[in-house]
DNA sequence: ACCTGAACACCGTTCAAGT
DNA sequence: ACCTGAACACCGTTCAAGT
């Protein structure tokens, strides 16, 4: 029962993006995702010219239900809402999460989300250089961070252990006030910093 | 010949170090850093427990010569300077810059590090919980504008395509005047972006 | 007690052999 | 012409066997 005509370069992705969610990252290799699928491994390469480029698919596939923002706010909130929204596809993908967030947005979806950044940036008045200089540090911030908040499925241990750290430092607040690391609320406070320095330069902008 | 007492957890690092400046992050493995070395692969495990280990140790060496900001200037040129620094660090190693920002600063030359960037936020006048945050942020921010900038020793040529995709959006400026992914100057924009952001946030905390 | 290296259970990808 | 799977050149790590 070789079923050659279904295997199809989604049907592929979406195979890859299941094995991924169950045993993470690292578990996406070529021999196991033909194992999902009940093919030969090799038969992947005739849709994908190597593993880069069938796990820059799965990273398009988790953004696909990451919805536009509503084009009737401020281009702030739409910044927001775009960024929270990328966040969470990710999110629902913990075991790959950070590989989402850490690859370029080449690929269709990718691309449809990078589009609504900057079309806010470009609406806050940036002047375009700048609206791409700012649109690859929010992609940035928000590949860090999602990589900090989450590893093979489960809170990075590593990262948490940088809390411990920080909170032997001279200026520390008492622990139990310690934020996250890659929690929503430390997301928050970040991405609002970004924003906050993105209104100082595009009112300097504005005035000179 | 078996020269086992030179085999210090340091002596390790440093070759695979060299691994790494030859030929890459993924270079590093046990078996050629043991070949390096002239030992067997197993005699790794006697000092770092896995891999993992071994590859924080050398992130932390390749940070030992990113020095202290002075202490004399103004806190926010101190958080350029000591983000500088680690970024110059970085890149003096091409081939795991990348890998090197990637790991969260938990050995000794990161915390050193992280405790300048700790200092200079206190100094601005954020509250502690804020000061957490914000370095958080900002150690984000570093870690993924290494990773779009280099791989494998060159600039990632996929986060050089992102350039393309972005010029031809609406909004794009002229292509010459596209600022080049993982630039210095790209990176100082965002890091801009941000001390701004903090710079705002510091005033607010101050005048309630 | 310590150290070694053979062996296990994997990889991505090439390429010769089949249809 | 297309597809398959054996084979190559690797991995990290375990563990039995040696000293």
């Amino acid at each position: 029962m070789p079923r050659r005509a279904s295997l199809t370069t989604d049907a592929i992705a979406t195979a890859a993006l299941k094995v991924g969610d169950r045993e993470g990252a690292k578990a996406m290799t070529m021999r196991r995702i033909a194992a999902e699928l009940g093919c030969d491994p090799m038969a992947l390469y005739r849709h994908f010219t190597d593993r880069e480029a069938l796990l820059d698919a799965v990273a398009d596939l988790a953004l696909a239900d990451a919805p536009d923002p509503r084009p009737d706010q401020p281009w702030d909130a739409r910044l927001v809402a775009v960024l929270t929204s990328i966040r969470s596809a990710a999110l629902r993908h913990p075991g790959i999460a950070a590989h989402v967030a850490g690859r370029p947005p080449l690929q269709r979806h990718g691309r449809r989300l990078g589009a609504a950044i900057t079309g806010a940036l470009a609406e806050a008045g940036l002047p375009p250089t700048d609206v791409i200089r700012a649109t690859q540090a929010l992609v940035a911030y928000l590949a860090a961070a999602l990589a900090m908040g989450v590893q093979a499925g489960k809170p990075d241990a590593r990262w948490r252990q940088l809390r411990d750290v920080i909170s032997e430092l001279p200026d520390a607040p008492p622990g139990d006030a310690l934020p996250v690391t890659g929690s929503d609320d430390q997301f928050e406070y970040g991405l609002g910093l970004l924003i906050s320095g993105i209104r100082v330069e595009a009112e300097r902008k504005r005035t000179t």
